[in-house]
DNA sequence: TAGATTGTTAATCGATTAACAATC
DNA sequence: TAGATTGTTAATCGATTAACAATC
């Protein structure tokens, strides 16, 4: 039932690499050592070693790893060239900003439907759709069978909405909502965003950032 | 130089706790044990006993923690009680959704400028605050002495303002353009947000959910 | 007092780092 | 060939879990 026992540690480093890569592809750089990637990424070259080894051996002794080749490889493992279709949940100020603001295609995903409660909202454009009443939800999805739902709702919204989805054919959420989504179905995963956590975990470390107590070392 | 001794795993795990806590206290839950918690939050009692006594001892033997008074010594730990000035930079729709989304004062800080280097957008009131040009930067600072930015700028833009920010005193980033951003000034802390990491994050899982390479268990 | 549950130490587990033989 | 750097195994480190004595 678990993954092909690539931990959740290294899955969460793919992106990065996926976007160092590509910034030194853009950049016109052909090769990198380990070494040099591992300087750049701010990690260790045996990390960077290890993690790629997950999943083969992408380059080569004595030279290094290929940019191009090892971008490409690492798309691939992580699935941006097959499209999941998407819709929105929400569209208020952060679902259009979302909405808007992601790069979907270059990412794996095609947005093709959003959603709202508010019929104010009904027939607004957003990145190129129409905001649709949450009533439509049904039908759309029996139409269209979008796989993957953004959640962009109060978090009292949330854990009502989601199963509602998962029995529309939804298998992954990519949740904004202040609530901890969890699914029981194996077969639905599940990214929380929590901007709130994020924000709150900023105010600890400025909080902690050179108090008064410092023991031991300087 | 480092905190006290609190590991990042930690410290991450609080504001969870936080949240937590603060719908249990709205539910009006005035007491909860180690274990009740754990299965809320999906994790073990140990690990949530381990967390809370980096910082004291809150609960009571035979009776488990008072939620009130968890949940205030949580806040004070994370320091939401004083605020810290705020400004924007970069007005696009992600920092416009941010600024009018995010519960700011509720979680320590005060959003009292946003800036964006687009002309048009100035004079622009976005969170009952007019958008200013990147110009008046410097000038704002000097007068106002904010300690946190908010970066919703492109990844470009990212480290040629960061550093100049230091300058004018910023010691705390809040960084969501698609950059890693690194400050090699010990006393500035930076939280990097990165959507785009996190969508991909769910491209993988939702790539590798069941696919046909399932060896051994079922 | 008896029951429950903490705070804390010890054991386990997993993730990171170091080392080095294989090899380009 | 000699030099460089990988892939991979072994060692270390840190984080999580288990256990239990302390105590409310």
């Amino acid at each position: 039932m678990k993954k092909n026992g690539v931990s959740l540690s290294v899955i969460r480093r793919l992106p990065r690499y996926y976007r160092f890569l590509g910034d030194l592809l853009q950049n016109g750089v052909g090769r990198i050592s380990s070494k040099e990637l591992s300087q750049k990424m701010n990690l260790t070259a045996s990390q960077i070693r290890q993690d790629l080894n997950c999943f083969g051996g992408f380059g080569q002794q004595g030279y290094g790893y290929n940019i191009e080749q090892l971008h490409r490889e690492i798309g691939r493992i992580i699935g941006v060239d097959t499209m999941h279709d998407t819709i929105l949940i929400g569209a208020g100020n952060l679902g259009s900003a979302i909405a808007a603001h992601m790069n979907f295609e270059k990412r794996g995903f095609r947005l093709v439907g959003i959603f709202d409660s508010d019929p104010q909202k009904t027939g607004e454009i957003i990145a190129g759709l129409p905001v649709r009443s949450t009533g439509e939800l049904e039908t759309f999805c029996r139409e269209n069978h979008p796989t993957i739902a953004i959640l962009c709702i109060p978090k009292t919204a949330a854990p009502k909405v989601a199963p509602q989805l998962v029995d529309l054919g939804i298998t992954g959420f990519w949740n904004f909502s202040h609530y901890d989504l969890r699914v029981d179905h194996s077969d639905v995963v599940v990214e929380n965003v929590h901007l709130g956590d994020s924000l709150l975990t900023l105010c600890y470390q400025v909080t902690h950032n050179r108090p008064e107590e410092d023991e031991g070392e300087k």
